[in-house]
DNA sequence: CTCCAGGGGGCCA
DNA sequence: TGGCCCCATGGA
């Protein structure tokens, strides 16, 4: 079977199996702010951790950007230390508040120019980027996580778990599962990586397969068993 | 105890 | 580019 062909089988098995999963999950009424400051603390970290950090922030009504644009350093470091790297991610999420704080016309901006603007921040790499491009501004674009490039590699749709987020990318354009979708294709790829993410955490773990009850048993190469 | 989590930057060959 | 190391908490 052709990958591009794999990949809608994959989503449909997927979405038949777990069904909608209702991503980017939020609390605050500022929606985007809090996917663009989760996006970046969940980099390598649980998403319940994350959680807990983002209380800790609404409780102390640091509930925008802005909010964190005007809390201390150091403060903002104790309010997030759930989230581990703490002191590098509340670096981080000064540069990118006063990122979108100095540049008021970015969601006018082309989907490339957004990208490789976020790209050039410290501490914003690919997936926090096209993270915060896809679900804070339903952009049409792919989210390559670590899930992603394990998932597509027991798959056999790559042939290495370290397959560069561009060729992935790449096959999700080139594949009738986007090509044939004419509006809302930004919904799909929201739901796709949500999906991905989903089989991982219950069947396609690290070191640890359990591919019995999966649903893509049937067409997996699963390269650990 | 060990392993892992919805990464990214810096450095070096 | 590719391989390491660093950052750090909390759950399983």
């Amino acid at each position: 079977m052709a990958n591009k062909d794999k990949i809608t089988l994959v989503f449909q098995k997927l979405f038949s199996a777990f069904g909608p999963q209702k991503w980017w999950p939020t609390s605050w009424q500022n929606k985007k702010d809090e996917i663009i400051i989760g996006a970046v603390l969940t980099q390598n970290t649980s998403w319940q951790n994350v959680e807990k950090s983002l209380k800790n922030l609404y409780r102390a009504s640091v509930n925008s950007l802005s909010k964190i644009r005007s809390t201390p350093k150091p403060k903002l470091a104790r309010l997030i230390k759930t989230s581990g790297y703490y002191n590098q991610k509340a670096k981080k999420l000064k540069i990118v508040a006063d990122f979108f704080y100095k540049t008021k016309s970015f969601s006018k901006w082309p989907l490339l120019k957004q990208r490789s603007a976020l790209l050039s921040l410290w501490g914003v790499g690919e997936e926090t980027a096209d993270s915060i491009l896809l679900y804070a501004f339903e952009k049409p674009l792919f989210v390559v996580d670590a899930y992603t490039k394990r998932v597509f590699y027991r798959l056999g749709i790559t042939n290495s778990e370290k397959a560069a987020p561009r060729d992935i990318q790449q096959l999700i354009l080139c594949s009738g599962f986007f090509k044939n979708v004419k509006t809302k294709r930004e919904k799909l790829l929201q739901e796709f990586h949500a999906l991905l993410v989903k089989l991982a955490k219950t069947y396609c773990f690290k070191n640890n397969p359990l591919c019995q009850k999966c649903p893509l048993k049937t067409i997996c190469q699963n390269p650990k068993s």
